[in-house]
DNA sequence: GTCCTAGATTAGACAGAATCTAAATACGGT
DNA sequence: ACCGTATTTAGATTCTGTCTAATCTAGGAC
């Protein structure tokens, strides 16, 4: 969407701004979901056909490194992404592994004494179970619908 | 280690005590850190090698199902596995990827509110940072090991 | 505008992790 | 001992992500 902000956070972050770039961080401050890389490659793809699968690879990274895309790890299967907006947690499906936003509130870190030497960053809460589509509908009389 | 014990868990989960399970889920209980399937399947085909590798991943998915064991995540990174003893939250290396148990404290759980129809089964903190490894030598004059 | 170069892109090979297949095996109830 | 089904297995396969080395380009210097 707006152009030239994407150009200045790749700038203020020291990373070149090239139309491939720009192509992945404006597909994902748009995306309203947690798009996998190779979804991600397919959808910008198909739209600016420069974008390869290397350069999504290598961008992802990128963005992540400096800080402004999230990247989420999800058991057995392949990692999803968002664009760092308002802060929020995340929402795991235990089922189908989907990825929702949770609203952000604040959560206790672990006491200093507790972490020794190491160099706390970020705490990050997973809340999991089973999303809308997957959770057992609960209708009166428990009938379930597929 | 107590065999009877985990016969038990098994048989309370549905699942058949088999030699290959009774391995993985003894490994697990001794194991301190949090093993890949690789390094568990090296380590207890090595002791034991009626375990295959794909009876090592089969095992792994149907204890996490059952609930005798965790999965977590790492980005980037094979899986890693602990048996679930105390309750305990996990710190996660941003350069090495090594996972640390961090001891339990209660986190709050979103409002039921902001869950909608989700269900919640559990609420996990995942902190992030370097570890002690990794984590940049602070001595009294800033000078660095390696 | 032209030149320059470090950084970026690319196709395709490669590697690692996990799943699948279909045949053989063995747990555990009777 | 017998049986039915869950489990195990080797190897192929799929899926995700990284690497290589050649090519290109963004953007600063002039
Ligand atoms: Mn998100
Ligand atoms: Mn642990
Ligand atoms: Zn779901
Ligand atoms: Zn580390």
């Amino acid at each position: 969407m707006d152009t030239e902000s994407i150009r200045e956070s790749l700038e203020t972050t020291g990373l070149r701004f090239t139309p491939q770039r720009h192509c992945v961080m404006a597909f994902l401050m748009e995306y309203p979901g947690h798009p996998t890389a190779a979804e991600i490659f397919e959808a910008v793809n198909r739209l600016d056909p420069r974008l390869s699968r290397a350069t999504t690879y290598n961008n992802l990274r990128d963005l992540v490194q400096a800080g402004l895309v999230r990247e989420v790890a999800v058991e057995g299967r392949a990692a999803r992404f968002d664009a760092k907006g308002v802060r929020h947690h995340h929402f795991i499906c235990d089922r189908c592994g989907n990825v929702e936003d949770v609203e952000w509130y604040e959560v206790p870190k672990p006491a200093l004494s507790s972490l020794g030497k190491r160099t706390l960053r970020e705490c990050e809460l997973i809340v999991r179970g089973l999303c809308t589509k997957c959770a057992p509908a609960k209708g009166r009389d428990g009938v379930s619908a597929v």
